[in-house]
DNA sequence: ATATTCATTGAATAAATATTCAACAGACAG
DNA sequence: CTGTCTGTTGAATATTTATTCAATGAATAT
């Protein structure tokens, strides 16, 4: 393994060991001691690698915006189908890639009072209930999706996911959802 | 004003806004001297009602838990007319009395890994998610709430409303859904 | 009136935890 | 080989934040 790999790998392995200690023990409680102790490694490599702890935070929110900016190309024909889509593919995620799920659960966590404020505003830039509303909309116009305040709805979905998230992340041994019964939340019946 | 009533008068103040804060920020993210500035008294005099930062978070998860056991109380002709009854207080709730949707907030964090283990134990002493799963099951049986894991429905049902009201917790000016769209989740069509 | 209790303060101390740093060992280049 | 670079360590330091405490004055009791 060349150098270049073996400092790619510690890297990965330390921002995915922090992304799931800052998501199921919360981030203050989470000391960069423990981070170090999960994978056996001196806190003083720690900070050979992240120059702070805010810094490994930071570096995870921005992984996370890439992440959600994707998933905002995803193409549908038509709204309710795109719904359908990310959701499957986030509670397949949930099974198979905790770090995704833990992603979703991080990034709801900074954009909370309370997180560092340089923090808050990058995760504040990708707003998945102010782009969804768009769509629900559209949805409404052509009939897939019910009435009511496009707003409230897309709040209460992604709320409800973000909720779903939170447990698994804590307890992932627990059974998920139905999509369907999400979906239930935005289709006209 | 007599001492005794200043006296308690104080310790809800304190109460009362640590919660608030314990919610919006986190618990490891406020800071007593939070607390302290933001009611205009002094650190002592928060430590002179409570010895510690701890206790008062203990004292609050007692609140939630006998809370919570009330609510268990809510007496209902059907299981799906229970769910009803239960989300339309809360949702009113969250509305009028901000605490109500706060302490469902802090119950939830104090479940979790990553709180003080005492409190974790008596925050786990209740379990909506189990109480609840007995009266899906019912609901199953007459015929009101829909087919599927009952374990898997009652985590939907209380993850959609954890999300929903922590989500309102942080961003208080945030439209509420229509409780139909969350007792949908459980609703049979 | 006088003594006692209690609410209150904020500076001093203690405890927890993030961050730095000097030293060492092995990899790699010349 | 020999020297430089880089991964690694863990103890020392700095910083943040919880907690203590001695002092003050106002309320209450005797």
């Amino acid at each position: 393994m060349t150098r270049k790999e073996q400092k790619e790998m510690r890297q990965k392995q330390i921002l995915f060991k922090a992304l799931e200690l800052f998501v199921t023990k919360g981030y203050a409680e989470t000391k960069i001691s423990d981070i170090a102790e999960a994978l056996n490694i001196s806190v003083g490599l720690l900070f050979h690698y992240y120059e702070s702890k805010e810094a490994l935070y930071l570096e995870l929110v921005k992984m996370g915006v890439q992440g959600t900016k994707n998933s905002e190309q995803a193409k549908a024909e038509n709204p309710l189908n795109y719904f359908e889509t990310v959701l499957d593919g986030l509670l397949i995620a949930a099974k198979n890639k905790p770090w995704i799920c833990q992603m979703f659960v991080l990034m709801a966590g900074a954009q909370r009072p309370g997180a560092p404020e340089n923090i808050r505003t990058l995760a504040l830039s990708v707003d998945q209930i102010r782009f969804s509303e768009a769509l629900i909309i559209r949805g409404q116009t052509t009939g897939v999706i019910k009435k009511g305040d496009p707003k409230a709805l897309s709040t209460t979905f992604w709320c409800a996911v973000q909720g779903i998230m939170e447990y698994h992340a804590a307890f992932p041994e627990t059974p998920l959802p139905e999509p369907g019964w999400l979906i239930n939340i935005l289709k006209k019946t």
